[in-house]
DNA sequence: TAACCTCCCTAACGTTTGTTAGGCAATCTT
DNA sequence: AAGATTGCCTAACAAACGTTAGGGAGGTTA
């Protein structure tokens, strides 16, 4: 998935992939304009052509992080063969989700760690993309629910708050050099479909 | 529990109080000390009084959160009954961490939040913590999993990074109107130990 | 060639930042 | 009563902040 260009947005882009990269690390009100622009090779004032305001750079950041997730997910499982098996789906959309987390996309990480830090105004010019993102695994849990695959007794909103919740936790100590993603992907998808116990105790 | 205060340390603990609630919401660069000043009635000057830096206020903060928790679980576990089944006792944990982290501790929130977007060193301060804290929970699974409690095929460490996530992740929406943390307590506990699947698929 | 647009620059503005020095009233110690 | 200590204050500092105005090089269009 591009950035939204429509043709050659080559500054845009690059100064939007290095405010994702510092504001991901650092925090929003920790990164000035000055560092953003260090980091693209540019000198501070000259982010005022590309962008408006600090703000709007932020906006923009979170709203790609967004869309970046919801896309590999969406393409997930969409992708999926006809005959998957409900655990299978799950992986599928488990992984994708993982891959745009800690692989792809500065972008959605930065929306994870910042997100609740961000001012008000800012939170809710990001909150259609978010409750897009959100009706996507909806629809999927319901699904599976109404095909009898899920418990009966765990209501899937709760449910997709805890596992997405799971899986963004593991922004916070992922280490490529010990675990890979696909790894990470099977485990959580066998914990959260299995448990942890040796035997069921419902 | 209190914080370390030896006898009336009570500027002290304002300031820090004041401060972990601002650095949860706003981040650590978003927040100055004439802020927290603000918020404990007091004038930016005189927080150097009590704290020679805003990295020292910070370094508190943060160690006091985690050390808030970790009482909070050990207390839960300590106080378990002999003959208290695994579950209960995964329960009890897992309640002991939701409580300091969403009704007690504003200081374990802000640990949460903001400790990857703190300075190095800052972060190294306050690693000695976090790995008790972190032994706390190997120790517990452990003896969980040499009782044959939890399958054998989950290590215990994926399993801690897995579950703590997911509960620090509540952090991120939970609403005391919408849910209390008794609720939020078994839910995690029932999908975390049997899984969301109707029918187990290991 | 002239005019224009694109994309970056420099230099400066007013504000906010962390921190320090010095002062002053209340309390405690002797 | 005299002196020391505690706990806050004010005022100021240099640095860093978001943002703006104006300029200039290079390519495109007329």
């Amino acid at each position: 998935m591009q950035l939204q260009t429509s043709q050659s947005d080559k500054g845009r882009d690059r100064i939007l992939s290095a405010a994702a990269i510092l504001f991901c690390e650092h925090g929003y009100a920790g990164v000035s304009m000055r560092k953003i622009a260090d980091s693209c090779e540019m000198k501070a004032g000259s982010l005022y052509y590309h962008f408006k305001s600090k703000d709007q750079i932020l906006t923009e950041v979170l709203n790609i992080g967004i869309k970046k997730v919801h896309a590999a997910v969406a393409t997930a499982l969409a992708d999926t063969p006809e005959d998957t098996p409900a655990i299978g789906k799950l992986r599928r959309a488990i992984s994708g989700h993982l891959h745009a987390l800690l692989e792809y996309s500065s972008f959605t990480s930065a929306n994870v760690r910042i997100f609740r830090q961000v001012p008000t105004d800012i939170q809710l010019s990001n909150l259609d993309v978010r409750r897009a993102y959100e009706a996507l695994w909806d629809g999927f849990l319901n699904e599976l629910t109404e095909a009898g695959y899920l418990r009966d007794d765990v209501d899937p909103r709760s449910l997709r708050l805890m596992l997405i919740g799971a899986l963004n936790a593991t922004l916070e100590w992922y280490d490529p050099k010990v675990r890979n993603i696909a790894y990470l992907a099977d485990h959580y998808t066998d914990i959260l479909a299995n448990g942890m116990l040796a035997e069921r105790n419902i």
